[in-house]
DNA sequence: TGCGCCTATTCATAGACGCA
DNA sequence: TGCGTCTATGAATAGGCGCA
């Protein structure tokens, strides 16, 4: 507003008109994907730095560039959390069940679970079943509602018929759990949408970034950014 | 944009000062820290769902939170991009995709074991019982979230074809998924109970969450971005 | 007691340029 | 060809409030 300098020497041409309103769907200019991967990549890990220096939460990132670079973003790191996810999830057996799989569509994968080491427990918690079985009913009825909406959505098998030969355990967990990916699957409806295809995964050079804690010293904190080799077409 | 609720239109008490600069640092009050925590977290993923769709990258975050919960993000899912990660750190297997040489300087350990096993812990009901009053809420604001849906899900294009020929192998993913919140489900309950019960944590080095990992498990080489600013320190 | 909603602000970033 | 810088503006969100 101030008129500094009021030199004026024919004021600056508003080269920049600052930012614009963009749609959130795929950018096809080559140029300004780039672009914007990049500098939302860069406020992603931004982010994530934050949340865990302000809640004390750790985070992982892996991104895959369209590039088909990969770049990752770790507190304290990466590794610790990706092993403590596969950990949990090789309780079980059929680590590879996804790996590669078709996922045209899917795009969702929300779960929750705990940091301690998966103990394994009973299922004493009989009563509660009946709350749960009340909610049951809900989400029930809210599920077929949700199924009315996307049509290609509806009639999804294992969300139609599991819980009769079900154990109520069984029921009981589920439900949570279909509480929790619906939830997600939702959520994340609006964004996938744009996502119609999954480009399969496509190699290419690594990047890391990590964020290193000050272990015992009062080292400052900082970003590391790893990088390796060259550009991976695509 | 629509006055709602108290229309009283005349002079309100402003009682929201909006939004206030904060620093990041480590927010000491727990309740204040979880609430964060939540917002910052859906902020991450929207922003995480948007990279996915206006690039097409694809991303996986991992998120510990303070309370000890884990959430993912993933599009596709998080698996792929785990799995590729860690082939791209260990060059062992490959069953799948990738066939991208990670030049990264990523030599890093790919698994190894979260150090410190959190001790098993009993799994009280009345936790319990509050976790089913959680998801009841959740429930409840399912249902209003998913009013947001439906104009927005319409034309989608992978949800408007795939339905039928949707790949057992991804229903088969849910499912799997499914199996595996089943499981943290309980875990997690197990780990609420610590939580109400041990606020240690509070007190604790700004980003422990109890189990720490090999200092040098990772990274280094490339660019390095001190952080020398003021409030780097701890 | 926790969660979603609302508002005033701070923060992130789309474009356009300039440097390497 | 890519990336860092600068601006103005779209978005995210810290506090507060009220409901369940």
């Amino acid at each position: 507003m101030v008129l500094t300098g009021v030199n004026n020497s024919m004021m600056k041409k508003k080269t920049t008109k600052g930012r614009k309103k963009i749609e959130i769907k795929k950018i096809e200019e080559t140029n300004s994907r780039q672009v914007t991967f990049s500098k939302r990549r860069t406020g992603l890990f931004k982010k994530a730095s934050e949340l865990c220096v302000l809640t004390g939460a750790q985070v992982a990132i892996l991104v895959n560039s369209p590039g088909g670079r990969v770049f990752s973003f770790g507190h304290p790191n990466v590794d610790a959390l990706v092993d403590r996810y596969l950990k949990s999830h090789n309780n079980n057996q059929d680590p590879t069940t996804v790996t590669g799989s078709s996922t045209a569509g899917a795009a969702v994968a929300a779960i929750y679970f705990s940091p301690p080491p998966p103990p394994p427990l009973p299922l004493p918690m009989k009563e509660f079943n009946q709350h749960y079985v009340e909610v049951s009913r809900e989400l029930e009825a809210e599920k077929k509602r949700r199924e009315m909406i996307p049509a290609s959505i509806r009639g999804r098998p294992w969300f139609d018929e599991p819980t009769d030969g079900m154990p109520a355990e069984e029921l009981e967990q589920y439900l949570w759990s279909l509480g929790e990916l619906k939830k997600k699957v939702l959520t994340r409806a609006d964004e996938l949408v744009m996502i119609n295809k999954s480009p399969a995964i496509v190699g290419g050079p690594v990047f890391e970034m990590g964020w290193n804690v000050p272990a015992n010293a009062a080292v400052n904190s900082g970003f590391v950014f790893q990088h390796g080799g060259e550009f991976g077409r695509f």
